[in-house]
DNA sequence: TCGCATTGCTAATCCGATTTAGCAAACCTG
DNA sequence: CAGGTTTGCTAAATCGGATTAGCAATGCGA
C-alpha cells in the first residue's frame, strides 16, 4: 500500500497555484518569467514539504532527456582489471547526476544489437562502448542516433564517434624512461613481442604501440633491444616458455614484459635458472594488474589507467551530449588517457 | 540529424487503424478483443516495415513499470570478486529483457539516500541491495516503497525485505569435509579465527558461520580442532604472522584458512620452515580468490558463488515483483546459495 | 421489420511533467 | 480616458503509449 508520488500537481494545489506555475518556479525559470516573490516562495515551500521530486520518466517523455547513459561493454563489468573502468564512469556519472546502465554483449554481435536497442527504447541520452581490451572494433551502425563514445577501443573503419584509449605508445616509452634511469643499456629483452614484425597480434594494439614506444625510446638513447620473444598468448604459461628459451642462450640484464602475466611466467624461469629480481635481472611489465603487487619481488609495472579512462570516456560523451548538432565537428578524436608507472621492486642499477 | 523515431502514431496511419487498435494488436490484446485477421495483419507488417519499438519511457509513465532494476552497493561494482555478483544479476535480468542500472554508496549513508532517490526517480521496478562482503546491514527507510532484495547481506533489525547470501555455515562443514575425505583427523589447525568466541569479527558473517559449520562437521566425526589463530584483519601479512607462530610450537597436517589471502600467507610460513604443500601440511581455503589459482600448488578452497549470488537475487527480486501486494507474506526469508568447493592441489592424504 | 446482441473498431482520457499561447488586471501615455 | 504595455499567472497542447468507454454496422430472433 504505497503512498501514491507526490505530483507536481500536488505541490501547485497546495501552494494555490496552477502547475504551470508551480513548474516554472521548481524549474528556477521563475524569475525570468515574472513570477512574483509571494508565490515562488509559497511553491517552493509546498514542495518541500511534500517532499517533491519529479519523476524523470515523465521528464523523459516530454523533454526527451532521461539523464541516463549507457555503458555497453564486451565484458567489462565482470573482469577486476577493468571494473575500475565503471567505477570511474559510475562517479563522473554521479557528479552529473546521470545514472548508469550497464551491458555487456559478451562479443556478441546480435546481443550488442538486442542492448542498443533496449537502451535506445529507454532514451538513455549517450551511450558508451566499452572494450574489455584495447582493441579496434566495428562500429555497429545505428550508433549515430545518439551520442556516443569508444572506450578502450578503436573504431576500425572511420567513424565520427570519438575515443578513449590508454597512450600506450607513450607507456613503452615511459617503461624504457624507468630502465634508462635506472642505468640500463645492454642486455634489454622483450617478453611477449619479437623483434620482427610478424609474430604480433595485429588486433592489439597494446603489442603494437607498446613496442613502437619502446623501439622510439631506446631509439633516441642510441640502443636497440638486445632480443625480444614473442608469445602464443600472453599468459604465465608462455611467458615462462619464452623466457626459459631466453635464458639458454643469454643472460639479460632486463627484461620488458608486455603485460604482467608474462612476468609472472618470467619470474618463475628466472627463478629456474637462480637469478634473482632486481640484483640480476630487472624487470618492467604493463597493465598494474592486481597480481603485481603480489608477486616477490613486486612488480614494477606501467599501469593500465582503468579508473581514468572510465572518467574521461563520460566527460567525452558530455561534451558530445552538449556539442550544438549544428556544430561542424572533425571526425571522431582520439583521446589518449597516459599510463603512470608504478615504481616497485622489480627495477634496480645494473651490478646493483 | 537523427530522423525521428517510429511512433505507435506511425504504425498506425500506415495500417490505415487507430492508434487504439495497434496498440492492441501489438500487445498481444487483438485477439481477446477481436481485431479482424486482416487489421492484425496490416498492423503487423505495418510495424515489421517501419521497425517500431515501443517507446519504453512513454509506457513506463503510463503502466509504472520500467523493465529495470536497480543495483545499488557499497563498491561491488569495482571489486572483482564481487564483478561476478553483477555479471550473474545482468545475466538474469537480461534473460526478462530488463535492464540494470547501477550505483555505488561506498558505504555513505547519504549518498546511499540520494542513489536510492534517483532510482525511485526513475521508477525502477525493483531494487537489488548489495554488499561486497557478507554482512548485517541496517536497511535504509523507504525501502518498503519498492520490491527490494538484500544481496550478501542480512538485516540488522528484522525486515520484510528477503535476503539472498551465500551458505557459509554449509561451507564450513565442506572444507572439513574434504579434508576428512582425504583421511585428516589430526592436527588440524585453523588460521583466521581462534577457537575461544573472542577475537572474532563480529560483524563478519563468514567468519561466525564458517566456525560454526567447521565445529560442527568435525564433532560429528569425533573430532575438535586441534588448534587456531585469530588475525586482526584478513590479510596475508596476518596470514604468515599467525602461521608462522604455530609452526614455532607445533606441526600441523592440515589447516584451514578462513580465506585466500590468510591462506597466502600460510603458504609463505610453511615455505619458511621448509614445509611442503600438500605433502607435510594440506591446506584448504574459503572464497576461490583469483589468487587461489594463482598460487602453487594450487589453492583448493569453497567458493564464494558471486556468479550465483546475483541470479539468484534477480530471481527473488521478481518473486517480489510478481507477488501480489495483498499475499500475506512471512517476514524476509533467507535464501542460501550453496558454496561449492574447488578441489585443486593443496590437500592429500597425510603421510601421502 | 423491430429490437437486441455481437462484432469490430475508435475517440477520449490518462500518466506527470514542460512549454506555448494567451488572458485579465494594473499601469502608462498622450 | 481610449489604447497600448507590462505584469503575473493559467489553460491547453504535447510527449508516446495503455486503457476505458462507447459507437456504427451487422446478425439474429421473433
Amino acid at each position: 500500500m504505497s503512498p501514491r508520488r507526490v505530483t507536481l500537481a500536488d505541490v501547485a494545489k497546495i501552494a494555490g497555484v496552477s502547475r504551470t506555475t508551480a513548474s516554472l518556479v521548481l524549474s528556477g525559470r521563475g524569475r525570468e518569467l515574472r513570477i512574483s516573490q509571494d508565490v515562488e516562495q509559497r511553491v517552493l515551500k509546498a514542495a518541500d514539504e511534500l517532499q517533491y521530486r519529479p519523476n524523470i520518466v515523465s521528464v523523459g517523455l516530454r523533454t526527451g532527456t532521461t539523464r541516463t547513459i549507457a555503458f555497453v561493454s564486451d565484458t567489462v563489468a565482470t573482469s577486476r582489471l577493468a571494473g575500475d573502468m565503471i567505477k570511474g564512469a559510475l562517479e563522473a556519472a554521479r557528479e552529473r547526476g546521470v545514472m548508469l546502465f550497464i551491458g555487456e554483449t559478451e562479443g556478441d554481435p546480435e546481443l550488442e544489437r538486442l542492448l542498443l536497442h533496449a537502451m535506445h527504447d529507454r532514451q538513455v541520452d549517450g551511450i558508451i562502448l566499452a572494450s574489455m581490451f584495447t582493441r579496434t572494433i566495428r562500429v555497429p551502425k545505428g550508433m549515430a542516433a545518439i551520442p556516443a563514445v569508444l572506450l578502450n577501443a578503436l573504431p576500425k573503419q572511420p567513424s565520427i564517434l570519438p575515443a578513449v584509449v590508454p597512450d600506450e605508445v607513450e607507456a613503452g616509452r615511459t617503461a624504457v624512461r624507468v630502465l634508462l634511469e635506472a642505468g640500463h643499456r645492454d642486455g634489454i629483452y622483450l617478453i611477449g613481442v619479437g623483434l620482427g614484425a610478424r609474430d604480433m597480434p595485429p588486433e592489439s594494439v597494446a603489442a603494437v604501440e607498446r613496442l613502437r614506444g619502446i623501439r622510439e625510446a631506446l631509439g633516441e638513447a642510441g640502443i636497440k633491444p638486445a632480443g625480444g620473444r614473442s608469445c602464443p598468448d600472453w599468459q604465465p604459461e608462455y611467458g615462462l616458455d619464452a623466457t626459459r628459451a631466453l635464458l639458454e642462450t643469454t643472460r639479460p640484464r632486463a627484461l620488458i614484459c608486455f603485460n604482467d602475466r608474462l612476468a609472472l611466467g618470467a619470474y618463475q624461469a628466472l627463478d629456474d635458472f637462480g637469478l634473482k629480481v632486481p640484483e640480476d635481472v630487472s624487470v618492467i611489465s604493463f597493465d598494474d594488474h592486481p597480481i603485481a603487487a603480489w608477486m616477490r619481488p613486486k612488480l614494477t609495472t606501467v599501469a593500465l589507467p582503468h579508473y581514468e579512462l572510465g572518467r574521461r570516456a563520460v566527460d567525452v560523451l558530455f561534451e558530445e551530449i552538449g556539442r550544438d548538432k549544428a556544430d561542424p565537428h572533425p571526425e571522431g578524436a582520439v583521446h589518449r588517457v597516459p599510463m603512470p608507472v608504478r615504481e616497485r621492486q622489480s627495477v634496480t642499477p645494473p651490478g646493483a
